[in-house]
DNA sequence: TGCTGGCACTCCCGTCGGACGAGTGCCAAG
DNA sequence: CTTGGCACTCGTCCGACGGGAGTGCCAGCA
């Protein structure tokens, strides 16, 4: 009993499985894959894989079913990447070059993910705190308040409003706006944070309540993690998965709508711009348990910027999955990275 | 036979039926209302309303059912709004008071309303095309680039790249923000258009192509519909009403990642501030045929915005629902309004 | 004229039993 | 180590059957 056929089999089983969604038995195995060997044999190997914990019957007599270990052992040694074809590369950019701004960027992303493989999709937004100060911007909304828009080279945009207690007249915001540029443009926005740190000196008694309000804020929207935003999409694809998906999808829908955990499932590996695939409790997260997610990070120039990836059953194409997410990652990068 | 039993009948029979999900018969009817009659006699008046296409039976001899007319009968003349108890208005108002700015304002307004009524629920942030222009901010990003920012009086930001073709230097920039804040500050901005039209008059021969982007740019965040964004809430809520609900769950997950489909559901009655019930086939939306839509309009000051409200089964409680809807609307409003 | 009780009828739904078939495990032989 | 054979296990798919809920109609009564 080899254990060459014996992967081999595993291997068949999966693919049978996923391309059936149904138990797949030692005859129609043989019938579909030319094992070489009669359905006895398979059988053999079948008993030898399931005392692994690779594979298990649902029902006593039925046929067998890949563990989420077997489709561990399937990603790892038993399947390469699938690569787009040159129809598909080609669909791919035409979508994306279309975009306008980076919000369109994302949005396209995303939907396009979700069409490829035909799953939940999730695009991160450029990690701000990853990222360099493009510009600062201060806007007088009315005496005592500001707005502060914050640019990143990514260009994302992000926007606050300060109440700043006392007032701010034009003066006083030129010259904070000054010395706020001086400080921080061209900074990554980790480093901000002790580049703004005296930043009050320098300026009147007075002045001084207005000023550390306008930093605080400016912190405040540095360091939040909360403002990593996360884009979704292809929700619908949750009901082609008929009910027979752990649980039901309920559950999967309401951990959907909290950013908190698509932060979770993408960000776990946060470095890599390497594809990762959890499958079923590996995931942190409860209501994913028989649930797939396969992440890979996307670079803006040679450093990786933030996640997207796919949700879905465990049950799904791993090699078709991991080269749509793969390739998206690489146009979404390639954009970024061209489009300064 | 009278016209005020059959009616009575009719609401006993919506009420029952939302409350079940059961086709109602006749001697649970007499047994759950007091209608002081036999239920021989209700079949009569049932047998009147099944005739008016009031109400209809899944298969001979079983219950009633309403129609999509029966449930706009009973949401016309049978019914009245619900109001909020103390405790729920409390809630909400504690909920929402929390806010730091717009964007968090719509975010817990749509899963407050997702929460209050166990459907989905829908925003739409205040529109550009009724609100007026606080400030335009021009930032230059790399010589040929300027951001051009929009600030609504709603507080609604937006934000665009624009491509000049030509370089623009300072001074330029400087010049084409002035000269654009005094033409269009305070303006409502569907006058903007006519504001700006001859805006490059005054520049240098070589200037005028890029001032020339810059208002075709400006023009184009006004005038787009396409940017009347719409936050939804409590996808989740979909599944709870089981499969019975026509055709499945899926055209409407697909339908509610549309930001036009969203539009449409929403923005039919513009203007109004009253409730708008859309009951099964009155929605415009193919897919929605078996759903019902009640939305209100919600003001800023005295002036309607926007439009929020939600999408359920046609099978829902609509006096709740309303009184839902119609509560969150108020308090978005009142926070608008006092939050300049 | 309108309400009521009675009655026959329809049809949905859950249950039960049996036949079928796919699939397994084991064994003895090649 | 592989293979064919064989007995066995279950899940699933009908078809029949009975109960029950509900209806429509009718004749009698206020």
């Amino acid at each position: 009993m080899s254990e060459d056929r014996r992967l081999a089999v595993l291997r068949a089983i999966v693919e049978d499985y996923v391309a059936t969604h149904e138990p797949v038995g030692s005859r129609s195995l043989v019938e579909r894959h030319s094992l070489g060997v009669s359905p006895a044999t398979i059988r053999n190997d079948m008993a030898a894989l399931e005392d692994e914990g690779l594979i298990a019957q649902p029902h006593t007599s039925a046929g067998r079913v890949p563990t989420d270990q077997g489709y561990r052992v399937f990603v790892d040694r038993l399947s390469q990447v699938k690569p787009m074809s040159a129809a598909e590369r080609k669909a791919i950019t035409s979508f994306l070059d279309g975009a306008v701004d980076l919000d369109d960027v994302m949005a396209r992303s995303v939907r396009l993910l979700a069409q490829l493989t035909r799953q939940v999709a999730l695009v991160q937004y450029p990690s701000l705190t990853r990222s360099t100060v493009r510009h600062i911007e201060l806007v007088s909304l009315t005496p005592t308040r500001v707005l502060l828009i914050l640019i990143a080279d990514t260009g994302r945009v992000e926007q606050r409003v300060v109440e700043t207690g006392s007032s701010l007249d034009d003066d006083l915001l030129g010259r904070l706006r000054s010395r706020l540029l001086e400080r921080v443009v061209g900074q990554r926005l980790v480093d901000v944070a002790e580049r703004v740190g005296d930043l009050a000196e320098g300026f009147g008694r007075d002045e001084v309540p207005a000023v550390r309000a306008v930093v605080a804020t400016l912190l405040e929207t540095v360091v939040e993690r909360h403002e990593e935003r996360v884009m979704l999409a292809g929700t619908a694809n949750l009901t082609s998965y008929g009910e027979d998906w752990g649980g039901s999808v309920r559950p999967v829908l309401e951990a959907l709508e909290e950013q908190m955990v698509l932060l979770r499932l993408l960000g776990e590996s946060r470095t890599t711009d390497s594809l990762t695939v959890r499958i079923g409790h590996e995931n942190a997260v409860e209501s994913f348990s028989s649930t797939s997610v396969v992440t890979v990070g996307y670079a803006r120039g040679d450093e990786v910027v933030a996640q997207l990836g796919v949700v879905g059953p465990t049950r799904m194409d791993y090699p078709s999955t991991m080269g749509s997410v793969r390739a998206v990652a690489r146009y979404l990068g390639r954009i970024l990275t061209e489009n300064p």
